[in-house]
RNA sequence: GCGGGAGUAGCUCAGCUGGCCAGAGCAUCAGCCUUCCAAGCUGAGGGUCGCGGGUUCGAAUCCCGUCUCCCGCUCCA
């Protein structure tokens, strides 16, 4: 297990939001991570991952892909596309179930769906034909007809042609995407906001979870296609391929991790909520009725591996779903304390059969396993564990940015698990002269291969060390004058500031076992 | 989309009652020092003051417009 040291954290809860920028500056000074795009001033909710960057986040990825791939016999692995058959989102329902045209009332700012607002004006109508047959029943008595009266009676015939009207032009608008025609419906109906109670509306705009882009090289033979939202699908949509390529038995699971692009509505919190984003997702298949069990399984399997990275386990905790989803029968998220309070981190979800079975539907393939051991053929059931990679980054970058005093100065220190620092040793000659350079580069070469590793000989030794722990280093190993007499080097620990005298030939040993994944998981 | 805040060097900022020609600290680079926990010495590079327009003899500084970022609200699989 990762030793976590007593740190003595300089800023306290009340000033979480100026942690947060710190870290956030931090990110971009040391090269982790830029703002997508700023040489043109930026663009918003993307990010770019620097040199740091993009090592701490290949070294979480690896993990997870160890800790689920590696350690599990029954995972195994898959990279499938970003573009997939359109088919694939009606089955998932991301095409129906997260489209829906929005309209904002400038006086109250509050938002609202507009088929909502339209839908509630139509119930309004109904509701007075309901009016006009009770005040009937009153006056015919036992001799009312219901459905001739409604059939008949020239004022619920109005209301009734009315409510017809209304939403058929409605779905026209919908249908031909003309928006305008939504807001025109909105504003001739008179509706008026619930809030604010005028009918000061902003257009209508349409919010599309999706990002549609076009397949084929010319515009007219082009056919629309969407970049996936989520990785699970082209897991589903292989479960086929891989149980039978892999001879894969129920129960077992297929782990991926890339990226999926969601338009949110907002996206904001750093690396938090980004339109493109990268997923880590392990969906498991197992016998109906099984899920529960697996489903306890997997949440406990997946706490453990975030306690593993020695975070502080009062930093996470379960919260279990009371809305669950079209798709799912249980579902929990584990959330995480970001420096802007507690925010899901992994989803873990019981899915049901609801995804295969979908795509048997509408593939008109069978998608199916057959169980030996129960003799009979079914469509699997399915607990998803997933988790947002840039997420994973942002609990490990504001977890290990601590700020400690030093014999009265300020210590910057990322403490990164050393299996996931970007730089693993640091190779520092104690002057630039006398041999030290040449030296160092011979230790360099011993330990490059397998290791990350910088060369650093400008400033003074401690301004050296300091630099490292900015970045998370967890070795400094010094080059003096004294190395070249006897072949030892001094060991400086990031986290400790000890120093330790080692042989030359033991180096390669300590920085293996210091990164070692067995000290983990 | 609305409301609030902000945009000056890689970073943190000063200058903003209009007029030393745009500054400081840190960082970067070169050299000196040869030093085991940063901020020693010398020198160098780097900024169309977000962008566009206007007022003025003259604007980073005033006015208008615009863009971007951050925070809050609305949504959230």
């Amino acid at each position: 297990m990762y030793k976590c040291n007593e740190y003595v954290y300089f800023c306290d809860m009340a000033n979480y939001e100026e942690v947060f920028k710190k870290v956030v500056a931090h990110a971009k000074e040391y090269g982790f991570i830029f703002q997508s795009s700023e040489l043109y001033d930026g663009l918003a909710a993307v990010y770019d991952y620097g040199p740091n960057g993009s090592e701490l986040k290949n070294n979480i990825r690896n993990y997870w892909w160890k800790s689920m791939v590696n350690m599990n016999e029954n995972i195994v692995g898959l990279d499938s596309s970003i573009f997939m058959h359109p088919t694939t989102w009606k089955a998932s329902g991301h095409v129906d179930a997260f489209n829906d045209p929005l309209i904002d009332n400038k006086d109250s700012k509050k938002r609202y769906r507009a088929d909502v607002l339209i839908e509630d004006y139509v119930a309004k109508i109904e509701g007075k034909i309901e009016k006009e047959v009770k005040k009937a029943i009153k006056r015919f008595g036992d001799s009312f007809d219901k459905e001739q009266f409604v059939g008949t009676n020239p004022r619920v015939l109005g209301y009734k042609s009315k409510c017809m009207s209304i939403m058929q032009r409605f779905s026209e608008a919908m249908a031909a995407n003309k928006l305008d025609d939504v807001k025109t419906l909105i504003k001739e109906l008179g509706i008026v906001c619930p809030v604010s109670g005028t009918k000061n509306w902003t257009d209508v705009r349409q919010f599309n979870l999706m990002f549609k882009t076009q397949m084929g090289s010319t515009a007219d033979g082009a056919s629309d296609l969407y970049l996936r939202p989520e990785t699970a699908q082209g897991i589903f949509v292989n479960f086929l391929n891989v149980q039978k390529t892999a001879r894969m038995k129920i129960p077992f699971g297929i782990a991926q991790t890339g990226k999926a692009f969601r338009n949110e509505i907002v996206a904001r919190q750093f690396i938090f909520r980004m339109r493109e984003f990268e997923q880590m997702e392990m969906q498991f298949f197992v016998r109906p009725g099984k899920e529960m069990k697996w489903y306890e399984h997997w949440k406990d399997s997946r706490m453990k591996w975030h306690l593993s990275l020695g975070i502080d386990k009062e930093l996470f905790r379960f919260h279990d779903h009371d809305n669950l989803a079209h798709y799912a029968n249980a579902a929990c998220d584990i959330e995480f304390k970001f420096p802007f309070g507690f925010k899901e981190l992994e989803g873990i979800h019981s899915r049901t059969d609801f995804d295969l079975k979908s795509h048997q539907k509408h593939s008109g393939r069978k998608v199916q396993y057959f169980d030996p051991e129960i003799n009979e053929s079914y469509i699997p059931y399915v607990v998803e564990t997933s988790i947002g990679l840039d997420r994973m980054f942002l609990t490990i970058l504001s977890n290990s940015y601590k700020e400690e005093k030093v014999n009265g100065e300020n210590r910057l220190v990322l403490s990164i698990p050393a299996l996931l620092a970007p730089v693993k040793a640091a190779v520092l000659p104690l002057t630039k002269k006398d041999g030290l350079p040449e030296k160092a580069r011979e230790i360099l070469s011993l330990l490059q291969c397998d290791f990350l590793c910088q060369y650093e000989e400008k400033d003074s030794i401690g301004k050296r060390y300091r630099r490292q722990d900015a970045i998370g280093t967890p070795y400094c190993i010094t080059v003096d004058h004294q190395s070249l007499e006897d072949n030892t080097v001094t060991v400086r620990d990031r986290d400790t500031m000890a120093q330790e005298r080692v042989a030359i030939d033991r180096l390669y040993t300590l920085v293996s076992k210091k990164v070692d994944f067995r000290n983990y998981l």
